[in-house]
Order: C-alpha cells, then structure tokens, then sequence
DNA sequence: GACAGCATGTTACTGTATAACATCACATTG
DNA sequence: CAATGTGATGTTATACAGTAACATGCTGTC
C-alpha cells in the first residue's frame, strides 16, 4: 500500500466512524508517513511549519491525538513518539517492537499472546484493557 | 519488610554490585518509599529541596537513572515515573499494571507468561531484552 | 441570517529531561 | 605526602514535551 492508498484508505476509514480528516489533520498523517518508524510531535510540527508557515504544538498535538484516536498512528509512550499503525481496520492488539541499538520499530499483532498475560492480571485482580505494548530487543539486522 | 529493612537491603545490593548507595541516593530512595505507588521525578526534586535547600534536576536523575540501574526502582515510562522494586534481588520480568481510573499501580512477575510474546517476536525476527511492562486496565476497586 | 458545534489559531505556560562544564571527595600510587 | 585519576555531585542553561485557556474561523441547519 503507497502513501497515497493509505491516505485514502485512513480518510473513508475516518468516514466510517462518523469523523473527517480534515486537510490539516491529512497534512500531518502525511508528514508522519514520510518517515520511517517513529517520529515525533516536534519533528512534525518542524515540518509542519516549514510547508505552511506558522505552526503552534497545539495544532500538531490535537492532529496526533485525534490520528491515534482513529487508529491511524499507534502512540509509543517510552520514545514520546508516534508510528503509522498500517492495519488500522481490523480490531488488534499489538506489541511494537523496538530496536535497542539501531532504533527501527515494527509492530506485530498479538491478540492471542496477550493471553497468558491476561491470566496473570487477573489473577492478581486486574482486569486489562485493550493494549499495545512496547518491548525493546534486538532486531534481525543488529542482532549479528 | 519496612522502609529501614529495605534500605539496608538496598544498600547491600548495591556493594554486591560493587557500586555506593551514597548518602545521596539513599536520601532519595527513601523520598520515593514514602510515597505510594508512582513518584514523578520533580515531585522528588521538590521533596529534596525541602530537605536540603538547593537541588537541581541533574541531581535527581542521576540518583534515580542509578537506582533504576540497581533494579532498586522500576520507570514507568507511560507514567514519566517511578516505582519501587520490592524484589530487586531475583532477577524477574515484571508486568506493571496501572488503573485507569484511580491510578493505582501494582507490579506482578511475568517470567513465564512472557514466553507467548517471545515467540511472537521470534516470528518476527526479533529478540526481546528483559522487559518490565506496563500495562493499563482496571483494578479491583474501581472495576465495580 | 442567526446560531450551534466543531476545527483551528494564538499565547503563554507547566512539566520533563539532558548537555556541558565546574567542583568535590576519596582512593591509589609514585 | 603530594600528585593524580576516578566517580559523585553541584550549577547553569537549555532543549524537548505537552497543555490550558481563550480567540477566531468554518460549515451546516433551521
């Protein structure tokens, strides 16, 4: 799927749910998509601002917020960045995975996984909710 | 086992480690006991400066990234925060569970229940470090 | 055209974290 | 004992992250 198909795709997806993509809000899935793996909110803003000028954090942080609310880009708290989820019809719980050294990410579903931990919580009273967790290692490439 | 006997553990571990829990770090180990559950950094910083007059940021993350090194408290990264690790003696795979709604936190072993995400990550090329995860949902109060 | 409701712009601020450099304390050793 | 090295701490300044609060603009509906 290029950049264009999915931007297509996240706008009948917004639809759907009763919401728009607005241009802005469009301008700044754009931005994200340009990069690989994550990025973060300044880093958008910077762009942001070099296509159109000014540019305040409120504007990027209520477009990354709705954009995570839609399923479109997955926040991944312990990098205070974002990523672009690429399966955001299907319902999914997923785990993104995070080189130690090289800092690539990807994201892999883990429904069924999640699980045994599901059993742990519970056991100890806690009830889940839907996650998607970050865990850190070695990739493929690094792992040597 | 009580803040003293903990303190005292903590510092045996560290010279085990064949580092120093220095007065300093103790100081501000024993600022994070007093709270329950999740302490913030500045809240720290705060509490050292009443203690001592004059303390600056730096201070405080390099006591606390020490005693995170140490295994002695645990980051809750979603959080910005920190948590005591209350058995930093074994060597332990942690779910960190935090309510939603009254934001309470506690910490369950995971060791086995991990092995689920392991393959799923091998599936993918990918070879998880040691994690403490952080996991959101409800607890048992505020289940209903 | 008036209004409601949402999206965006703007200003200012709070909170989180670190770089870079200065100084101190203490152990080692020549 | 003085010289030196090392790790801990102090200090200043700044970068990075996120939000509150209010102003303005846009669009659809009655």
């Amino acid at each position: 799927m290029n950049s264009n198909q999915y931007l297509q795709a996240a706008e009948l997806h917004c639809e759907q749910r009763g919401c728009k993509l607005t241009a802005l809000r469009k301008q700044v899935l754009e931005l994200v998509l340009r990069h690989e793996g994550v990025v973060k909110a300044y880093q958008v803003l910077a762009d942001l601002q070099k296509e159109r000028g000014a540019a305040a954090p409120p504007t990027v942080y209520r477009a990354l917020d709705f954009l995570v609310e839609q399923g479109l880009l997955h926040r991944v708290d312990a990098l205070n960045g974002f990523i672009v989820c690429d399966h955001f019809e299907c319902q999914h719980e997923s785990m993104i995975l995070v080189c130690e050294t090289c800092g690539k990410v990807q994201e892999v579903d883990v429904m069924a996984a999640l699980n045994g931990l599901r059993d742990v919580a519970q056991a100890a009273d806690f009830t889940l909710s839907h996650q998607n967790l970050m865990l850190t290692g070695l990739c493929k490439v690094c792992r040597v």
